[in-house]
DNA sequence: CTCGCGAATGTTAGCGCTAACACAAGCTAG
DNA sequence: CTAGCTTGTGTTAGCGCTAACATTCGCGAG
C-alpha cells in the first residue's frame, strides 16, 4: 500500500501533520530524526538502548515520536536484526476449553514480555498439518513456535522439525526432542482413582478420551496403575471423543451394568453426558455411583449433581511453555546433548457432590 | 540472529557455500536465482505472477526451490509491497464460548484464504486497552483487524481509529463507523420469548448478561419488545456476567418466588447455574418453570434438563466478518459516504426439554 | 599543552524482497 | 526490411531499520 497505492485525493486535510507541514503517510525514523535534529540512528537507540543516548537528546526525540505519531516497522526491524518479537502457536480446535485455555495462558505471558501472538490452528490432526502448520509460521519468520497437539501425529510431527526454529511442546509425551510444559494427566488421574477407591468403591470404570491422544493415554495408564496396585478388578476402559455426546453415549453402557458404582471420566463434558445417561437410567448420583471428571471446567459445580474433578492449571502451563519457549529463543543452543527440559505442573482434585461412599460400602 | 551471532564453531563446514558445499543458514532467493541460473527476479516472479514466466524456466527456478528447501522471508516481502498476508484479531477473553468460537471461524476463512491470524487478547474492556490492541497490531504490519468486543467501551474505541486500517467489528452496535458481522440477537430473543409465550407462559423473566456488553442489551431489548408487543407485564431483568456462578446467585431469588413460570436467560452457562438453583429450591424444570439459554454450547443437550437454545452461528459470522475484512483490504476506500456494511445472521430456536406448556395453562 | 580515552552521535552498508523501468529477442504488418 | 508490438528476462533502486565502524567532542593525566 505504501507505495503502490496513489495519492490520496486533494483536499483530505492533512491527517498526523508535523508543525506545518502535511504529512499523509506514517511517519518513518527519518522523520522523528529531522523533527529532532538527529541523526535516524540516533532514534533507533533511543528506541532499543536508551541509555546511550543523552537524556536531554532522548527527550527531542521522545517528544518527536509522540507528534509524529511514530511507530516502528516491525517487519523493517525484522529484516534488519532477524528477530521479530512473534512467537506461533500451532493448535488444534481452539474451540475445546483446553487448547483454548492454554493459549490463552501463553498469550498473557506473551503479552507482559512484549511478545505477540500468531496462530495456525490445524484443520487434522495428522503428522503432515502439524508440519505444515509449523511451516506457514516460519515463513512469518517468528521467533519459536508452541505446538499445542497433545496427540500422537505431533509427537511424529516433532520428531522431524528443522533444527535452528526453538519449538516446545504443551502437554505431549515424554520422549520427545523439545522441551515439554505440561499437567501431569497420570497424577490427576491417581488422584481422581484414589479418591473413589478411598469412599470404598470396589473398583473404577473409565471413560477415556481418544486412544491416539496422549494426554488421554496418560489418564488411563495413572487410572490402570492404581487399580492394580490395589489389587483391584480392571474393567475394560470405553474411549470416548472428549465430547457431551460420546459421554452419554458410552454412559448408557455404564449405566446398564449394575456393577458400575464409580467412573472416572477423562474430561468433564464426557462426565456431563454420563450424568445424563446415569440420570435416564434412574441410577442416582451419588447415592449410586459416584463420577469424577477431569479439567473442571468452570461450569462443573452447577452440574447436576456439582461435579467432582480434577482441576487443570492450564493458565500455568501456558505460562510455563512461554517461558521455555523464550529460554530457547535466547540460547538457542541450549543444553544440547542433554534430554530436553520438561516442566509439568500438579492437576488438583475439587471435591463436590458427584462422589459419595459406595452404597452399602464400609 | 542473521548477523549478530557470532560465527559456528568452527568445524561445521562453511556457511551458505556454492555447490558441493555445506549451506547452513536458510536459502535466500538470490541462492534459487543462482542455482536455476537466471536473477533474483525471475524467481520474485515465479512467486507472485507464475504466468509471466515461461514454462521451461518456471520448472527449473521451481526445482531449485525444492532443492534449497527455500520459503520466501515474509518481513522482506512486506518491507517491499507493504501488504503481509497477515490479520490481527483483537479480543477479549477468548476462553469464553462465544469469541473462542468466532476466532475460530475467522481463523478458517483466513486460511482458505491464505491469511495469517495475529491475535492480541485484552486483558480488560476499555476503551484504552482496546486502542492498544490495535497498535499493537498495527505496528506489526497486519493489513486489517477484527475486533471481537461486543462491548460499549470497543463502540468507544472504534470511533478513533486510525483512518487508514482496515476494521471490522464482530457483534457490536449497529452505529458504528466500520464494518459489522454479527449475530442477531434481538431476533434470537424474540424467537426465545415468543416460544415461551406460546407455550402459555403469562410472561417471562430475564436474566440478563452485564448491560455494558452490546449483544446482551440487544437480547433485553428483544425480550423486552416481545412482551410489550404482547400486552404483558414486563418484570425486571436480572443483570449477571455471563457465568454460571452468577446464573446460580440471581437464579436463586427467581426460584424463590413462585410467579416465576418461564426464563429467558441470556447464555447457557447462565442458564445452567439457574437450573441448579431451581433444582435446589425443589422446582422441577419444566414441570413448573420453563428455560430458556442463549449460545446452544455443544453442552446443552446433557444439560438437565437438555437445555431449550438459540443457537448462535459462532463459524459463520467468523467468515462473515473476514469476508467483510478482506473486502477492506482490497479495496481501502470501500464505499465512503454511505453507512458502512452490515452482514447479520439470523439464530435459530432449538427446542428441548427445559421448556412445557405452563403449569395449569392452556 | 598534548595525548588518549570514553561518551555521544553520525555514516555506511545491507537485511531479502519487489516496483518500475530497461532491454533483447522474436514476431507481424506495412 | 524496418517500425512497432509482444514476450521473457535483467537492472536498479529502495522499502525502514540496525550492526559495525567512524567521527567528534570534552576532559583529565602525563
Amino acid at each position: 500500500m505504501t507505495t503502490a497505492a496513489p495519492p490520496p485525493p486533494p483536499g483530505t486535510g492533512s491527517p498526523g501533520a508535523g508543525p506545518g507541514g502535511v504529512r499523509s503517510r506514517a511517519a518513518v525514523m527519518e522523520d522523528v530524526a529531522a523533527l529532532a535534529g538527529v541523526s535516524a540512528m540516533t532514534v533507533s537507540r533511543v528506541l532499543n538502548d536508551p541509555g546511550k543516548v543523552a537524556p536531554r537528546t532522548r527527550e527531542r526525540v521522545l517528544a518527536a515520536m509522540r507528534d509524529l505519531d511514530y511507530r516502528p516497522n516491525s517487519a523493517a526491524r525484522v529484516l534488519a536484526t532477524g528477530r521479530s518479537g512473534v512467537l506461533g502457536v500451532v493448535s488444534f480446535d481452539t474451540t475445546l476449553y483446553g487448547p483454548a485455555s492454554t493459549l490463552y495462558g501463553i498469550e498473557r505471558a506473551a503479552r507482559s514480555a512484549d511478545y505477540m501472538i500468531n496462530i495456525a490452528s490445524l484443520g487434522s490432526l495428522t503428522r503432515r498439518s502439524i508440519e505444515d502448520g509449523v511451516q506457514r509460521l516460519r515463513s512469518q519468520s517468528v521467533d519459536g513456535i508452541v505446538i499445542i497437539a497433545p496427540h500422537q501425529s505431533a509427537a511424529e510431527g516433532l520428531r522431524r522439525l528443522p533444527p535452528d526454529m526453538p519449538v516446545v511442546a504443551v502437554g505431549a509425551g515424554d520422549d520427545l526432542p523439545v522441551p515439554v510444559a505440561s499437567v501431569d494427566h497420570r497424577a490427576g488421574a491417581v488422584r481422581a482413582v484414589r479418591h473413589l477407591l478411598s469412599l470404598g468403591h470396589e473398583t473404577v470404570w473409565h471413560m477415556a478420551g481418544p486412544a491416539d491422544w496422549i494426554d488421554a493415554s496418560a489418564r488411563v495408564d495413572g487410572w490402570r496403575s492404581v487399580l492394580a496396585e490395589e489389587g483391584r478388578e480392571v474393567p475394560e476402559p470405553l474411549a470416548g471423543d472428549w465430547s457431551a455426546r460420546s459421554g452419554y453415549e458410552l454412559g448408557r453402557r455404564l449405566a446398564a451394568d449394575p456393577a458400575v458404582t464409580a467412573v472416572f471420566a477423562a474430561n468433564d463434558p464426557m462426565a456431563l453426558g454420563l450424568l445424563r445417561a446415569l440420570r435416564e437410567a434412574g441410577r442416582r448420583v451419588p447415592e449410586e455411583v459416584s463420577v469424577v471428571g477431569f479439567d473442571d471446567v468452570p461450569e462443573a459445580p452447577y452440574f447436576a449433581p456439582p461435579l467432582t474433578s480434577v482441576r487443570q492449571p492450564f493458565g500455568e502451563v501456558g505460562r510455563h511453555a512461554f517461558q521455555l519457549l523464550l529460554e530457547r529463543v535466547d540460547d538457542p543452543g541450549g543444553a544440547p546433548g542433554g534430554p530436553p527440559a520438561r516442566r509439568s505442573v500438579e492437576p488438583e482434585l475439587v471435591v463436590r457432590e458427584s462422589t459419595a461412599v459406595r452404597p452399602g460400602g464400609r
